[in-house]
DNA sequence: GTATACTCTACTTTGTCAATAGGAATTATA
DNA sequence: TATAATTCCTATTGACAAAGTAGAGTATAC
C-alpha cells in the first residue's frame, strides 16, 4: 500500500472534522489552515469524500464541512481504500499474473496477499474515534506538562 | 509497500535463479522468456542486483548470470527493499510529517509504522529456498495429477 | 575471428501526483 | 436586494517516475 498526499489530506480532514463532530461546521480555508493543505486541492478531496459518504457539506456563508458519520462508525482502512484503491502491493489483474496454471509465477501472490491481510488487519480496527481519543490524551498530557 | 513491475521482474528473477542454483547459468535471454520480461528492461534490473550483491555474471559466450549467495539466505524482503526502497506507506520525511510538535498530525504515524513492521515481518521471513521448495512442491502435485 | 553473451548510457513514452486557476452556484444576513 | 462568504465543478499545468527501447561497447568460449 502507497499513501499519496491526497490520501493524507484525507485521513488529516477526516480526523479534524471528527474533533468538531457535533460541535460547529468546519471551512474549507480552517480545515486547509490546520492541516496545512493547498486550500484548491483539498476542496477536491472533500468532494470526493462526500461523494464516498463520509462528509457533508453546507453551502453559502457560514456554511462548511461536517462527518455524515459518527467517528466511531468511520475506518481508517475505509478512507484509505477509498482514496487510493485496493492495499494489495501489486495487483494480479496484470497479464504475467493472470496465468495462475504456472505455479512458477504464482508463489509471490500467497506473500502479497498475506502483507494486504496484514495491512487490513491494522487499518481496518482503527476507527476515528479511537484517533480523537489519543489527540485528546494528548492534548492532556500537554496541559498537564505547561 | 507498493511494488512496480521491476520489483515484480527482480523478485522472479532471483527466483529462477535459485531454482538453478548450483546447476547451469542462466542467460538473460531464457531469464525474460521464462518471466516474461522485456529482455533489455529485464538487463538493468539484473545489473542493480548485481550492485546489490545478489547476483553474479559471466560475460561472452556460454555466459549468463547466477546467485552469489544460497537461495536460503537471500529473503524475499531484501530485493523488495534493494529495489523499491522502503516498506513505510507514507514516508516521515515530508515536512508536513517533521514538526512532531504537532500531536494532531502524528497520529497517524504510529499507523504507517505498524504496518510497516507487520509488512516486514512477513517479507523478511520468507527466504528463496522456501519458495524453491513451493514450486517444487507444486511441481510434484502437477506430476501425480497427470 | 566470430558468434554469443553481458555492460553501459542515453533516450522516449506514458501516466500519475500535486497543485493551480477560474469561475459557477448557493446561502446567510445587512 | 446586494454582498460577502462559502462550496462546487472542470480544465490545465509542471514535475517526476515507471516502463520500455535503442545501440554501441566489452568480454569470452570455441
Ligand atoms: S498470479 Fe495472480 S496469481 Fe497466480
Ligand atoms: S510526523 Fe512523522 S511523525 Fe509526527
Amino acid at each position: 500500500m502507497k499513501v499519496t498526499f491526497k490520501g493524507d489530506y484525507a485521513l488529516k480532514a477526516v480526523l479534524d472534522l471528527a474533533l468538531h463532530y457535533n460541535k460547529e461546521l468546519v471551512t474549507g480555508h480552517d480545515l486547509a489552515q490546520r492541516i496545512d493543505a493547498p486550500i484548491k486541492f483539498l476542496e477536491q478531496v472533500l468532494l470526493d469524500l462526500k461523494k464516498g459518504g463520509f462528509v457533508e457539506s453546507r453551502r453559502g456563508n457560514i456554511g462548511g464541512y461536517l462527518l455524515s458519520k459518527a467517528p466511531v462508525q468511520i475506518t481508517v482502512g475505509e478512507i484509505i481504500r477509498f482514496i487510493e484503491g485496493p492495499t494489495e502491493p501489486i495487483s494480479c489483474v496484470r497479464e504475467s499474473y493472470s496465468n495462475c496454471t504456472d505455479i512458477h509465477r504464482c508463489v509471490f501472490k500467497k506473500i502479497w496477499q498475506r502483507v494486504s491481510q496484514a495491512t487490513s488487519d491494522i487499518i481496518d480496527n482503527v476507527t476515528f474515534e479511537d484517533l480523537v481519543s489519543q489527540v485528546n490524551a494528548g492534548r492532556q498530557v500537554l496541559a498537564y506538562s505547561i
